[in-house]
DNA sequence: TTCGATACTCACGTGTTGGTAAGCATCGAG
DNA sequence: CTCGATGCTTACCAACACGTGAGTATCGAA
């Protein structure tokens, strides 16, 4: 009861993606890891102002968990932590790129309304 | 403050799709109404085994709200409600068409694995 | 006169999500 | 000998998402 508290049973491909992606900040880091290619714990940390290091953590896990992202530790002091980019996570950012797309035609019809 | 429960302020246009995206049934109603292009209450609560009234409900005014789906109504009795897509509600569904195939592969995946 | 069909609405409870604030381990610099 | 930097971990708590089960209005059929 500890593990599976992902995997549901889908209905179908969008459920399953959206289950990878759904959280508060795990589209931008996404992106963000997107854009650097590698960042470390701290870089992520100050990319995404407002996050909470508690959140980015239990994010950043289950997007390794998910084979989204690779996490390399160098031993050193103090300690050193480079997330990146796997093919698969280099793959959905890129299916999330018309999602991207019409949400900012969306920001544009909204500004336009006021 | 009983309205804008939407709208927090986007960083990008992801963020803004996911918003108007993000709930249980969602992306389910806009593939149901994208499918069979008009429906009514029933027929959709139907078409979306395990989904209680009170969050079709819920989610449909959200997503008329949003832009996304049409409400009509037929003054009759019994009543007659029926649903469809708007032009930005069928667009959105085009471009989650990535994601699902995104997630698709990823199911593929993961019945793979075992 | 009661019943069923339809499309809801409402009160309530529970599990999940996310934030806050504190603490931990290690090393070099001062 | 204390301090700061880094990457976490933990306990606690408030807000929210979602489900359950009941109730509502209207009309025709039985």
């Amino acid at each position: 009861m500890t593990v599976n508290h992902r995997r549901g049973p889908y209905v179908c491909g969008i459920d399953a993606a959206m289950d990878v992606v759904s959280g508060k900040w795990k589209s931008l880091i996404l992106w963000e890891l997107n854009s650097h290619g590698t960042r470390r714990f701290g870089e992520l940390k100050r990319g995404l102002p407002g996050v909470s290091e508690k959140m980015l953590v239990q994010h950043l896990r289950e997007m390794e968990e998910d084979g989204l992202i690779h996490r390399e530790v160098y031993r050193e002091v103090p300690p050193k932590v480079e997330y990146s980019l796997t093919e698969q996570g280099s793959s959905l950012n890129q299916a999330l790129g018309a999602l991207g797309e019409w949400g900012t035609g969306r920001l544009a019809r909204i500004a336009a309304e006021d």
